[in-house]
RNA sequence: GACCCUGUCGUCUAGCCUGGUCUAGGACAAGAGCUUUUCAAGCUCUCGACACGGGUUCAAAUCCCGUCAGGGUCACCA
């Protein structure tokens, strides 16, 4: 039965970094219909908190990674601490006294070559004669990292450990640990890192790194994960969209790239745009309803739902991010649209009273107001008027919207309704 | 600095294991055009890469060696 486990440290959010560790991990043990297991590594008292552990378990969620079972390194000191007697009975072990008198105990490292047959890498070798002692146990009597992570990944029955390039080098010092302890090794695969556009680690410097904040900027759990599983993994016939029911059928592990990739935000909003296009309108507005009423566009126990759902028809599938919608749709839920300077400079300048009467008047006219007929009364009117039809479809679209880009302006009208329509028109009619 | 990992278009990648089908394919971005209603949507086209040097071979992006470059790690942090 295959086990893995995600191990984050709970000193901060869960991060880009981190999300696409755990879901590495979570797709091998799909695939191979294994175990996922969480595991917080929370032995740092001082930088461990509470409220990191809630989000990084709400991030998981979201992502929509569920674990099979779910450990607390804090809650486990001695079951490190009856290991770690056990090596320095056996000799391979011993203890170093601090000059307050505090006790430390540290693993003798023994000369020997180490070799790791990584599932990704293939074989590393190291020579432990470049590794000094280790310790175990600190001498205030929490353990160590390398040693609680061997004592937990081998008690809890892990059986292959897929995690950052950044763990390579403490591999050999683990190895020797489950050979001291007389564990079975389980196997390792190591993931390249990924890079910020600077060529460095991804840092806050070069872009946000919580997961929770992309969720935050509009983007779609679905399109994160497929764009995270592109950065080093390919179905292999050129398609760029995988979901990830697709993903846990094709994946293998030795498919998994070598090179660290950067992290580009171009692709994923275009990845992103991809999903919202074919996302539930009523999903989405569920999303849009929080951001719409902190704007004090709608007001959640009152507004026209049915509305909303044809707004959100009428944006998503041009919308990199969802959060967009609040302002690219703003003009729907003003009395006046926010007026864009350059828009009203380029189009709304020159006296176009006669032209914008008239049209409000036809739009007043119109016995059934629907898109077809407000297309057929403004081509009418510009074939009368003997003007280009885009002479007057761009300034009509800056007076309702206040922006030169947006959907199809007969669209727009529609939905606008007649009233407010007309009332914008006139508005620069003088 | 030592050790380790990695090097295909600006970016993500396919191809590499099992050399020839690769004058290196796809996607994002960029540029141009079309869509006679905009674009941040759609369609079409263009630009653009095997890090470098040597070797093996009839043949190398693919195998070998070296160089260079980038990254990671060297804590009683995880």
């Amino acid at each position: 039965m295959v086990r893995v486990r995600f191990a984050p440290s709970p000193t901060g959010n869960l991060h880009i970094g981190g999300g696409r560790t755990a879901l590495f991990n979570w797709l091998f043990s799909q695939s191979q219909n294994g175990k996922f297991i969480l595991r917080i590594e929370d032995t740092d008292k001082e930088r461990s908190k509470k409220e990191f552990v809630d989000e990084i378990l709400y991030s998981l969620k979201w992502l929509g990674f569920n674990w099979d079972e779910l450990y607390y390194q804090s809650e486990r000191f001695e079951r490190y601490r009856m290991h770690a007697d056990k090596l320095l009975k056996a000799g391979l072990a011993y203890i170093e006294k601090s000059p307050e008198g505090k006790e430390a105990i540290i693993y003798k490292v023994p000369e020997k070559k180490i070799k790791v047959n990584d599932l990704i890498r293939g074989e590393i070798e190291f020579d432990s004669t470049l590794i000094k002692d280790q310790v175990l146990i600190k001498s205030d009597g929490t353990p160590t990292y390398n040693f609680a992570c061997v004592v937990d990944d081998a008690e809890m029955n892990i059986t292959h450990i897929i995690r950052g390039d950044d763990h390579i080098s403490n591999t050999p010092k683990q190895i020797m640990l489950y050979e001291a302890l007389g564990f079975a090794l389980p196997d390792f695969a190591h993931l390249p890192l990924i890079m910020g556009v600077d060529g460095g680690r991804l840092s806050k410097r070069t872009g946000a790194t919580a997961i929770s904040d992309y969720r935050k900027m509009g983007y779609l759990s679905e399109a994160l994960l497929n764009y995270l599983l592109l950065l080093s993994w390919a179905p292999g016939d050129n398609r760029e969209l995988v979901s990830i029911q697709e993903a846990v059928r094709l994946f293998d592990i030795k498919n998994v790239n070598k090179t660290s990739a950067t992290f580009d935000l171009k692709k994923l909003d275009w990845i992103n745009n991809q999903y919202l296009k074919d996302a539930d309108p009523e999903k989405l507005a569920d999303e849009l309803v929080p951001l719409l009423e902190d704007k004090h566009y709608i007001n959640k126990d009152h507004f026209d739902r049915g509305y909303l759902l044809l707004l959100v028809k009428l944006f998503q599938a041009r919308l990199p991010r969802l959060n967009d919608f609040v302002d690219w749709a703003d003009f729907f839920f003003l009395d006046e649209p926010v007026m864009d300077p350059a828009a009203q400079e380029k189009y709304l300048t020159q006296d176009l009273s006669k032209e914008l009467n008239l049209f409000a008047q036809r739009l007043d006219n119109l016995q059934c107001f629907d898109i077809v007929n407000i297309e057929a009364s403004f081509r009418e009117l510009v074939a009368e008027l003997g003007i280009e039809a885009k002479k007057l479809i761009h300034p009509v679209r800056v007076a309702l919207t206040g922006k030169t880009i947006g959907p199809g302006l007969f669209e727009v009208i529609y939905y606008l309704g007649k009233e407010r329509s007309k009332r914008r028109l006139l508005k620069w009619a003088k």
